[in-house]
RNA sequence: GGGCGGUUAGCUCAGCGGUAGAGCACUACGUUGACAUCGUAGGGGUCACUGGUUCGAUCCCAGUACCGCCCA
């Protein structure tokens, strides 16, 4: 006997244990079987589950489950990424707290690295876990690490990488340059554009006078849009605006719009920067470029092409020298040279006499003395405060300002002139546009290729050096001189490099690794033993559909289309779906700072993986958010609640489980028709899913179950079980135990524990499980089980009973009372359904008697449709106005559907123009609603004539 | 500034050319041997606005307003 309900908290670590030691989650390997994959996108090996991990992974499960039931060969390929920044950031943390004197530093590379390993061992990839809480069937037995393996030099995953990188330097696919970085001082490395969150933070706008050079001056001049002049005045100096006054040092150039009047007149001259040392003051050109906004500030713009995006894309324009200011940790540089040295070579560079390179560039540090040292801000405090002081400052403006800050780090991100690798994403990200606009990859929902186009057809080089030391360090080695030697190892490029020297020489490995994404990159192919060409490999590559949220589209999607193309020269996946954000109740993203993150596994210890797991996919609409509230899990835990109580009564009466069915067997139409009610039930789940409508899925299964099943067929066999007829029980026990094996089957993917639980607990004595619900075949009946007579039968008393429910309701007739009804003018057929089912239809509508007769008894209250009636004989226990209320009523919406249609069909056009059904159609409701009204209208009267 | 999306019942959202739907909330009634984590019934909508296409528009097209998100 089951119990009173299901206990997800005892039920489900069980289940997933049998499962898991089953082997149930290992692909079948069957090769005359469709293969089915799926790459898992790995969580940070640091991550914990959040509500978006947790979507995912519903979603992904739900597919897995699915096709596996559909008898695919399904490889869901699990695993997690090493996070270089985010790893590498707890354990220097963990070192911090343990209060010792270990700090990064003091260990030296080897034995940090060593104490990363040993916290991914003990306690990294919890996520891992959390996943298996949630029911996802993985392949965990195939779990891949995209650092591999610590204790194998060989290791594959490493490999891969080596390879990959080595391979797209020799196809001069990833090169060393200087180029500007986001450069995040706290970690002191560069990060990606992707990693850089840009908010707008209250900050000030300065402007200053930039003198012109030699005391010259000109007619300022301002007009308003009609060409009046509003302003006119001499001046000597021109008026620039920044946010970042410190930056001022390392100015190369003034930039105006090439249309700009205003400024005409000093194109090409020089002007100073009004900071530093008087006497070695620097003197810059007044150039035109694109880039300014003339209605945006002064119209004016200062270059410093070392520390800003826009500024840096004027400087390579116009050639203008880029002088770094800071140093790994944001502050003012320190070394090289006096700033009288420097100042003057930068004089001789920018008038033209000496040339530089842009390393000799570098190596000039342009901070006087005064500020080297300071942090940038206090720098910015000292610059402000000096020209203020100088009387150069005109005036200061509060403003909103937005400024990128690392999203790992939280500090101010400093856009950065340094040396880095890059890949040459431009080149690769053509295939990768080509195969989705060939089709070859697809978006679903569509819309989102074009974010992804968008991306890619502005993709900018990818930076992939970080300045870490966990993750794959760069296959790169300098020999003295600086010459790059790139090989798959030390003896690779010792080898090279003695070659090209002509004599042993001294190799020096790059210090950096590779961006984490790089390794990420090639996911798809290296978890199946690439670049070897493995089985797994033949099998499961391509994938057959990548599961991921918007915001991962440039993260994921695009990256690994480029290196899958390029690596395997076939799409990493066929379908991208792309998935819903998780927001709260009221919209807003969920975060930590807000403090309004819901943790996806304390809902589950609420209320069961299944109740969390259908959520989601009731909420998963494409192209929608979804906002996620408790009481919406509360709702769907009830959900499985119902389901469980449904079999429980199926058990109670003796329904047997476990066996087959076939359409011939069944004689009873309320059988036949909830056969058929499933197989229609079956057929659009099928059909959703194969479409990624997991919403649609999952409201057929709600619907068939609640409102189907247990609303109807379980109320309809009540007096069946409580009857004689044996034959009948017996049919009925059969179907309704095998309805329920394949509802199990049908709502497992959703909800896998507690349907799991079910058939385990359904079984008979006689007849047990052979296996486990997960691994059953799907149920697949085509229109099988169609039954158009008993359909139409079944609607009919469902009608019937509604229909009477409602008008006592309406009527106010307690509840209790058994009333009687006949049913007049009905056609042979449907006085055949009343009789056959009458007792089903006295139970569920509460009444006496349901006779069929053709004499309407005299005080009854009239349920008129099209050419029958149904007569309740309740005159005289009800109000009669609530009766003459209840016809008005129906009357009125009866009188304003016919006129309406009428008028319709009045009309030539729409009889001549819209298609023959329609016009037929809407012929036939007049015709039924209008003896509908005939029979209302006379019920009134003779109510009326009583009263 | 560029791009994408949204506006349908009190709330959250489906639907997307042919009589407006669900869940929750609300109201009334109800413990009938599966389930009160429940049942029965009911109320509630000019489908943002303005034009256009069409026999017919919540649905297609154009524009307007407001609200989001992403990118600069």
């Amino acid at each position: 006997m089951l119990d009173q309900r299901f206990d997800p908290q005892s039920a489900e670590g069980r289940i997933y244990e049998r499962w898991e030691e089953a082997g149930c989650f290992r692909p079948s390997g069957d090769t005359s079987a469709q293969a089915y994959s799926i790459v898992i996108p790995p969580p940070n090996v640091t991550g914990v589950l959040h509500m978006g991990h947790a979507l995912n992974n519903t979603l992904q499960d739900i597919l897995v489950r699915f096709e596996r039931m559909r008898g695919k060969n399904v490889r869901w390929q699990p695993g997690t990424d090493h996070a270089g920044i985010a790893t590498q950031m707890v354990v220097e943390r963990q070192l911090a707290e343990a209060g010792g004197n270990e700090s990064r530093t003091s260990l030296g590379r080897e034995k940090f690295i060593d104490r990363v390993w040993e916290w991914k061992e003990q306690s990294g990839g919890q996520i891992i876990n959390q996943l298996k809480r949630l029911g996802a069937s993985c392949d965990w037995e195939n779990e891949r690490f995209t650092m591999g393996d610590r204790h194998n030099p060989d290791d594959q995953m490493q490999e891969a990488v080596r390879k990959v990188f080595v391979d797209l330097y020799n196809e001069g696919l990833i090169y060393r340059d200087k180029r500007l970085v986001n450069w995040d001082p706290h970690f002191q490395t560069a990060i990606s554009d992707l990693e850089v969150e840009n908010r707008d933070v209250k900050g000030h706008m300065w402007h200053f006078k930039y003198p012109l050079a030699g005391g010259e001056t000109y007619t300022y001049v301002e007009k308003d849009e009609d060409g009046n002049v509003t302003l006119e005045e001499e001046r000597d100096y021109i008026s620039i605006a920044t946010t970042r006054p410190e930056t001022m040092l390392g100015d190369g150039a003034v930039a105006v719009h090439p249309d700009d009047e205003r400024y005409a007149p000093i194109v090409g001259k020089l002007c100073e920067i009004p900071v530093g040392p008087k006497e070695h003051r620097r003197l810059i050109p007044i150039i035109t470029d694109d880039y300014p906004d003339p209605d945006f500030g002064s119209g004016a713009v200062k270059i410093t092409g070392a520390h800003d995006e826009n500024d840096y894309g004027v400087a390579q324009r116009n050639k203008i020298p880029m002088y770094r200011l800071m140093d790994d940790r944001a502050q003012m540089r320190t070394d090289g040279g006096s700033y009288e040295a420097a100042a003057s070579k930068a004089k001789a560079i920018a008038a033209g006499e000496v040339t530089a390179s842009a390393a000799e560039v570098d190596a000039l540090n342009l901070v006087p003395e005064a500020y080297r040292g300071l942090d940038r801000y206090e720098a910015r405090k000292q610059v402000v405060a000096d020209i203020d002081a100088d009387g150069l400052m005109i005036e200061i403006e509060e403003k909103l300002i937005t400024q990128p800050f690392g999203d790992r780090s939280g500090v101010v991100i400093e856009p950065m002139l340094t040396d880095q690798w890059f890949v040459k994403a431009e080149e690769l990200a053509k295939p990768a546009v080509e195969a989705v606009r060939s089709g070859e990859t697809k978006f679903v929902p569509e819309n989102w290729a074009k974010t992804y186009y968008n991306w890619m057809d502005n993709i900018q080089p990818w930076c992939i050096s970080r300045q870490l030391w966990w993750g794959h360090r760069i296959p790169a080695w300098f020999g003295p001189d600086g010459t790059i030697f790139v090989a798959h190892d030390e003896t690779a490029a010792q080898a090279k490099a003695d070659g090209h020297y002509g004599k042993p020489t001294e190799l020096v490995q790059d210090e950096d690794v590779l961006d984490t994404w790089f390794s990420s990159a090639l996911w798809p192919f290296s978890t199946q033993g690439w670049p070897e060409e493995t089985e797994a490999l033949k099998q499961y590559y391509p994938t057959s559909v990548l599961i991921t949220a918007h915001d991962i589209i440039f993260f994921w999607v695009a990256r690994m289309m480029m290196m899958g193309i390029h690596f395997m020269d076939e799409v990493p996946f066929h379908d991208v779906y792309i998935h819903a954000l998780v927001l709260d109740e009221k919209g807003q993203k969920m975060s930590k700072s807000k403090g309004n993150a819901m943790d996806p596994l304390e809902l589950v210890d609420e209320y069961g993986a299944d109740a969390l797991r259908f959520t989601f996919a009731r909420l998963a609409a494409q192209g929608r958010n979804i906002r996620l509230s408790k009481g919406a899990v509360e709702g769907y835990r009830n959900f499985t609640t119902k389901l469980w109580n449904a079999a429980r009564f199926a058990e109670m009466n003796g329904c047997e489980f476990g066996h087959a069915l076939t359409p011939g067997e069944l004689k009873l139409p309320l059988n036949r028709w909830i056969a058929a009610e499933l197989g229609k039930a079956a057929g659009a789940i099928t059909e959703a899913l194969e479409a990624y409508k997991f919403n649609e899925a999952a409201d057929a299964l709600y619907q068939f179950i609640w409102n189907v099943l247990c609303d109807w067929y379980i109320e309809l066999i009540k007096p069946v079980m409580n009857g004689e007829d044996e034959t009948a029980k017996a049919e009925t026990r059969k179907t309704c135990g095998w309805v329920i094996d394949q509802t199990l089957k049908l709502l497992h993917p959703f909800t896998p524990f507690v349907t799991e639980a079910l058939w385990e607990q359904t079984e008979d004595e006689s007849r047990a499980r052979e296996d486990f619900l997960m691994v059953q075949d799907w149920p697949a009946f085509g229109d099988a089980w169609a039954n158009a007579e008993a359909e139409a039968e079944m609607a009919w008393v469902l009608d019937t009973v509604s229909e009477i429910r409602s008008t006592r309701s309406v009527l106010n007739v307690p509840a209790g009372a058994q009333i009687s009804a006949s049913l007049i003018g009905a056609s042979d057929k449907v006085k055949a359904w009343a009789k056959e089912n009458e007792t089903p239809i006295k139970q569920l509508a509460r009444l006496g008697s349901f006779t069929v007769t053709e004499d309407k008894p005299a005080r009854a209250v009239t349920i008129a449709s099209g050419d029958e009636t149904v007569a309740l004989e309740i005159l005289d226990v009800i109000d009669p106005a609530a009766e003459i209320a209840r016809l008005d009523k129906e009357m009125g919406k009866l009188q304003k559907d016919i006129t309406g249609t009428e008028k319709k069909l009045a009309n030539e056009n729409f009889v001549a123009k819209a298609p023959p059904e329609i016009v037929e159609e809407n012929r036939e409701r007049v015709t039924e609603w209008t003896a509908t009204l005939a029979k209302l209208s006379s019920a009134r009267e003779q109510l009326a004539s009583f009263s």
